[in-house]
DNA sequence: GCGAAATACCTTGACAGGCGAAGTAACAAG
DNA sequence: CTTGTTACTTCGCCTGTCAAGGTATTTCGC
């Protein structure tokens, strides 16, 4: 089952630094990265990460570069900037809190539903062994 | 520093369920227990909000009912129906995925950017105690 | 040698969720 | 009687994702 990107908007400037905080690289071989790391359960597609490009070129947290290869299809590379590490380090913090704050909005203790019969008394439930 | 809900983006919904699952309730208490379970971190814009009841509602995920009290403002509750608690159950497995996904592609262990002089040669990085 | 697949990039327009801004209405407190 | 709180509603904008389409080169199987 893959992930919608959907679910994780507004990460992939994020997943995307970080990549490029460990090496530069090019569009295409980031997108293998990712669909690798995450162990195919996020594939970005085309138009997602090249507007994401795009978004962060803009923004001054990465800089574009062409490949110099003589065979192959050319490669636009992206090199992550000092503003772009600064930008990483906070999206990283404000991803934990992120986390921390949906797992107390979403971990409560629950009591299971009660269920009541036609004239409203409670039919006991049976507890299921784990 | 309050959180975005746009990095928190289609866990409304979920949110939402997760609060009707304990019991039934109204918009604005809602929304007041959720800022007060995430600690003020996450406060939803009541038009966030109420575009998401219409949501839940017609995706036969929560029913509506105007509460009889002869006092204060009318109040709309809303409870969560059994395929509501289905969906409800889905998401938080969702999520789980998602946090493992993004922690994967989050926290790989990164090289210190090396710093280079005007002749190419490196430059030591004093390592700071934490 | 040729067609398919892989590599590699780019653009356009639609869609959906979050939100700013505004409005309605009842009641409480001062 | 004015301000604040409770409570709900609607309109239209913004932004990130994606479907669908395109270009060009190289590699590999047959």
């Amino acid at each position: 089952m893959a992930l919608s990107a959907d679910l994780l908007r507004g990460y992939t400037d994020t997943i995307i630094l970080n990549q490029l905080a460990e090496t530069d690289s090019y569009g295409y071989e980031i997108n293998k990265r990712i669909t690798e790391l995450s162990g195919g359960r996020l594939e970005l597609k085309e138009a997602t990460l090249y507007s994401a490009f795009r978004r962060l070129e803009n923004s001054g947290y990465i800089i574009a570069y062409w490949g110099d290869e003589n065979t192959g299809a050319r490669r636009r590379y992206y090199s992550i900037t000092v503003t772009g590490r600064d930008k990483l380090a906070e999206s990283l913090s404000q991803w934990r809190e992120t986390q921390d704050t949906l797992n107390a909005l979403l971990s409560q203790t629950r009591k299971a539903p009660v269920l009541r019969d036609s004239r409203g008394g409670e039919i006991p439930v049976i507890q299921v062994e784990e």
